[in-house]
DNA sequence: TTGTCTCCCCCAGGGAGACAA
DNA sequence: TTGTCTCCCTGGGGGAGACAA
């Protein structure tokens, strides 16, 4: 497609909306392509639109791995949510000028989470726009970073990706120019020549990887457009750059920017933009909304068996098994209630247990699920939580018109290499409700067993994985190197995965090792829902949030009456009376209606931190024992929040006309007691610890200064 | 002096303290010396010990140099002073990796402003302590720069600073070993060839060039220690810098941090961290208390003209004069009654007027004073006031002892340069304090008309700015170049002067210039006052803060009643009854000593800003039309505030005890009143705007969130 | 005295095929 | 097919004195 026909094809697409964050044509999207080659293919970046859940905590992580001397300062308490659901207004992927490390600046609109997304916007997301982009990655050798000589094109490559050259001369050569991510273009001279012949690619090569720094192992990128436009990237092997960040402002000061900023831009219902540096640290502080749904339907109990996903040595995946042995908040003061690293692991030993993180997020993991379903549904499971690395898990097949999916289902312990554009990570719910019917009988299809695949006719050998990686053993390791190709044209964004020295076909025994944990019936209701919701959901876009027609977030049902036992072993303890202690499981699997989504989540933020949660503040009536609890981020101003306490404190309105002769309070963290409304509505939410409702005459009995003199 | 009597000069010296933020040894001196000699003599960079006002405002200005894209957004209002009293705790002088840039990191404490300071600390700070070192500076020229050969050492240089070579060799060679400024070491070799001879820096030189990225017009910093210790840096002609400031936190977020981190640390009473980037921006954020009171004690009315010191071409120094045009808020939303920029000036036509700032602080600028003292007291004015660059502006012959000083009455307009460790920028009263009664005659000696000189005999021709200037005129270009340096070992720190092309003895005309401005009568009180403390001023040690023996800032007259009417023109209206409107000018031409500073000081704020006045804040008595003021900086806490308060309102003392049935509230800027007491002090402070005191009738009457409901 | 130029000459490194994995 | 080696050869640039400002 080009020309005319093209101009076209994209001047609907930008009216329709479906070329997210681009509005400047084709080179554009080719930019976006080696963006995300260069960044691997296990970078997730939201697009714009999407909705999102922000981190602060997880946010705070990776900003503290430029602050490397004074992150032990106290750092203050802010009201702040330890999630944040945002929409995502922009999306800038850059790249920085010294060391080609990606990153990207995303700007986020935090919303209220009882917004629905239009069901436009969400297909929009899930219909990534593929052009004839064909590319290769090739993992630098010693010759290729030598002073002597150039860059060894593998011949498949050079045949498929370059122009081609002259044969009939003795020493063909052409000149090729190629942007990298910073718009500079960069001149190789490519010949075909030696004995025997090889292609090489010559004069400018040595510049550039002075230029780049490259060093053995770091990996080229070589993209081509539709048009013939050439792109170069790198990839380094070691990821590990110290940051050679200019000091400006102190880490302390940034953590209070992150915070500030994040609960300005809450508050006030502004934007706020974060940078993104996937290299820098693995603190993926957004989270997709739905990916985030889905891992907060399981439950994670002490002893639950998991496996996660990692980017191995050159960009392979490795998965690692492990058990859930803690959950609890990573930092009850700043953060109680928090999800992010709530869950303490015991990694399974391996060879470098080193790298493993010993707390990671609900979200990051896959449970290994019991095994009487595995041949359908545990990999449809899989396919639906893709929780951290969507695009390694399988071999995809990105077509003009959609996904195209395979379940691996194979530990690739090195030399597997998928590169593909990105595709949707979260293809969960709304893919599945995507499906038109004659896609379905698909998902039960063992020989075929990925779901949500669009059989378009697609399919080849060089899509199918199985086929490939029937030719990775260990005898052929020289002839199929790791280097990935998209081949062109003819199938555009078809990754070919070659791959040698692959234990290719080694199924993980799932039931083998869910079996040995015994002691745990594992909480396995979300897939059952899925599969419920396949079926049942109605058609119409937008039920994600909704769970049989009720809203999950509106709804919310003051005490929640829990209708079967709970097997999820809690590992701390709660302060919640013990019968709200109802999980998501049990409420679907007995399809009961009333029970939502946030409610699980109140219970299990509850569940998981003794102390106060923040992001509730505690409201007292003077003389009441029993206290209540607000989210003043639900409220738009002192007015909402007076109507809801008068409604709460059942005051009938006289709390809100001010005929009820009550008084609210408030104690900042300082201990410093004042008159609600004394602040801005903003500060005042930066400042309230907990607020005291009180008879005026006892605020006027009351010194000012002493700190909450209420009496429990 | 070196080995055991140095070992014991040095243990004495850390033992009394007299070591600034150094306690490894002499390296680190050396260390400072090359950081300062990189950074510029007009850079001042504060000492640990020291009280300086930190400006967020101007912080921030310098974080927006590195914050290209997002400063459009709105910033939210902090409750944060625009000036902030803070004792410098730690400073560090750093460089960054890739550019040398230099900066310093400075953790500042804010302290409450009545805080005396005890004078042994400013008498530590006033004696730097200097060491044998020896150094020289030159610009580099192209062949310098070039490929080809190495850099050429002018002689005396060599044979002052560089090792002796051994000459009865055909080519005597030595290998020199510097570190930089990340302790980085280089490796030079010194010969003395060539026909003529002269002596270069051959292997290793454009190993050095290259990696300092030196182009022509930048410069070389040579250093030599007492022990032989050498160091070399860099200064680059070019300062703009783009700033390659990784991506780490929004520049929006940045600014949140600053606000966030410094209201937090006020609010807890704990350090904070800031970054200064003297070659990045002019923002000096941090201005010694001194400096800032200096400047205070000027009347800055509409037409007054002044001149400002800017460095010019290689680090030369230039003077502009200009004349003010208006005297109000940069910014009334964020930062009313800030004096960070609150001048508004118009530059005198120069050839490169574009340069200028249009706003300038107060202390960044000299008035020009009446012309009739101009041969004594202008000198030893502008010793003392020393706004921004204080060590250009004169030739200095720093001792181990102490600091010799010569004024330079001149406009250097190129090629003038003054190479000299940091000394005190405000010299000002506490110098004069510490002078010995046998030097005090020095002050009104006409030929040497300098203050604070220390007579110890270390004056030679070296030292004298007059005799070498003398050498200086258009007919030497080449023989004299700019070069800087330090003869060693023979004079320690006694910079020589020289310089080429240079209207040496120009003498700015300033009865001239002044003249000019006929509409305008200058205030020039201050220099009188100098003058009469330098001769009334009793030694004893803390008259600082005093006048005549009053204690300016514990002594609160409670009806100044000026006895002379005012010559200073306002630039804005006064809320303050037109009877207040006095000045120190007049209060001191007739000796008045009922009249503080401090008095002067709220009158002027008043001025300076039509909108409320921060520094002093207004108190109203419920029903009394006739408002008073309190600079809250006098008090210790409410209780020393409400005593004052009792006084002023005539309450004879049942203000204080309770028994008066009033209750003093304030206001804080948003316009929600609160009653006093509810804050920490120190919050009280940064928030309240003014002050009313009800009777307690009228407190329950009030609807608490109405904001000043007080009739007027 | 020192900035610039030119000349000399070395060697780092680009560019080629040989060779082997 | 392609990684590595070695050989060839060129040019950039380090290093010297010449020359002039």
């Amino acid at each position: 497609m080009g020309g005319v026909a093209e101009s076209t094809e994209r001047k609907r697409r930008i009216q329709t909306g479906l070329l997210p964050h681009s509005n400047q044509g084709e080179k554009d999207e080719l930019y976006d392509e080696l963006w995300h080659a260069c960044a691997g293919p296990l970078v997730y970046i939201p697009r714009a639109g999407e909705r999102v859940f922000y981190f602060p905590q997880g946010h705070m992580e990776q900003v503290e791995a430029y602050t490397s001397e004074d992150g032990i300062m106290e750092m203050p308490i802010y009201n702040l949510r330890s999630k944040i659901l945002c929409k995502v207004v922009y999306v800038q992927l850059k790249a920085e000028a010294n060391t080609d490390e990606v990153f990207a600046q995303i700007t986020l609109l935090p919303v209220a989470e009882q917004d629905e997304p239009s069901s436009e916007d969400e297909n929009d997301l899930s219909l990534p726009q593929r052009t004839g982009v064909c590319s290769f990655i090739k993992t630098l050798t010693t010759s290729d970073t030598s002073t002597h000589g150039g860059f060894s094109v593998p011949k498949r490559h050079a045949t498929e990706f370059l122009p081609p050259l002259d044969t009939t001369q003795q020493t063909p050569a052409q000149e090729l120019v190629a942007k990298d991510l910073h718009g500079y273009e960069w001149h190789f001279r490519h010949t075909y020549r030696g004995q025997p012949k090889r292609h090489l690619l010559t004069s400018g090569w040595s510049t550039f990887v002075t230029a780049k720094k490259l060093v053995v192992g770091d990996e080229f990128i070589f993209l081509r457009g539709e048009n013939g436009q050439l792109r170069v990237g790198v990839r380094r092997a070691a990821k590990q750059l110290n940051s050679p960040s200019v000091s400006v402002i102190s880490g302390y000061s940034m953590q209070h920017g992150i915070l500030a900023g994040a609960f300005h831009a809450v508050s006030t219902g502004t934007m706020f933009t974060v940078y993104y540096h996937p290299w820098t640290s693995p603190s993926e502080f957004i989270i997709p909304f739905d990916q985030y749904m889905k891992s907060a339907e399981n439950y994670y109990s002490i002893g639950t068996r998991f496996r996660m996903r990692f980017e191995g040595e050159e960009c392979s995946e490795k998965r690692y098994m492990g058990t859930i042995v803690g959950n609890k908040d990573i930092d009850c003061i700043r953060w109680p209630g928090s999800e992010w690293r709530c869950l303490e692991v015991k990694w399974d030993a391996t060879p470098d247990t080193f790298l493993h993180p010993e707390r990671v997020s609900p979200w990051n993991i896959e449970l290994i699920e019991s095994t009487y379903k595995r041949s359908t549904s545990i990999i449809s499971k899989q396919n639906r939580k893709r929780p951290v690395n969507p695009s390694l898990s399988e071999c995809s097949c990105l077509s003009r018109d959609g996904l195209v999916q395979y379940p691996a289902e194979y530990t690739c312990s090195k030399h597997l290499r998928v590169f593909q554009g990105q595709d949707k990570r979260n293809t969960g719910a709304q893919e599945l409700d995507a499906q038109t019917p004659e896609v379905l009988p698909h998902l039960a299809a063992p020989s075929n067993p990925n779901w949500g695949h669009r059989h378009l006719g697609l399919e080849n050998q060089l899509c199918s994985p199985m086929h490939e990686l029937s030719q990775c053993n260990s005898n052929n390791i020289s002839y199929l190197s790791q280097n990935i190709a998209a081949p062109c044209p003819a199938y555009q964004w078809h990754p070919i995965i070659t791959c040698d020295n692959v234990a290719a076909s080694r199924n993980i025994s799932v039931s083998n090792v869910t079996s040995s944990n015994s002691g745990y019936q594992e909480c396995r209701a979300s897939e059952m829902r899925d599969e419920n919701e396949a079926l049942l959901a109605p058609s119409t876009g937008c039920y994600r949030y909704r769970l049989f027609g009720v809203n999950l977030f509106n709804s919310y049902p003051e005490l929640p009456s829990p209708q079967v036992a709970t097997y999820c072993e809690l590992s701390s303890p709660c302060s919640v009376p013990p019968k709200s202690q109802s999980s998501v499981c049990q409420t679907i699997q007995v399809s009961e209606p009333s029970k939502s989504i946030s409610d699980v989540l109140l219970d299990k933020q509850c569940n998981n931190c003794s102390i106060t949660n923040r992001s509730c503040t505690k409201v007292r009536k003077y003389g009441n024992a029993l206290g209540r609890s607000v989210d003043l981020m639900r409220f738009d101003g002192y007015d909402e929040l007076i109507s809801e306490l008068d409604h709460m404190f059942d005051f009938k309105g006289s709390l809100i006309n001010g005929s009820s002769g009550w008084h609210v309070t408030f104690t900042d963290y300082e201990g410093d007691m004042m008159p609600i409304a004394d602040y801005p509505w903003q500060e005042f939410c930066l400042m309230v610890r907990k607020m005291v409702i009180y008879p005026k005459e006892e605020i006027d009995r009351q010194n000012p200064g002493s700190p909450d003199p209420t009496p429990l």
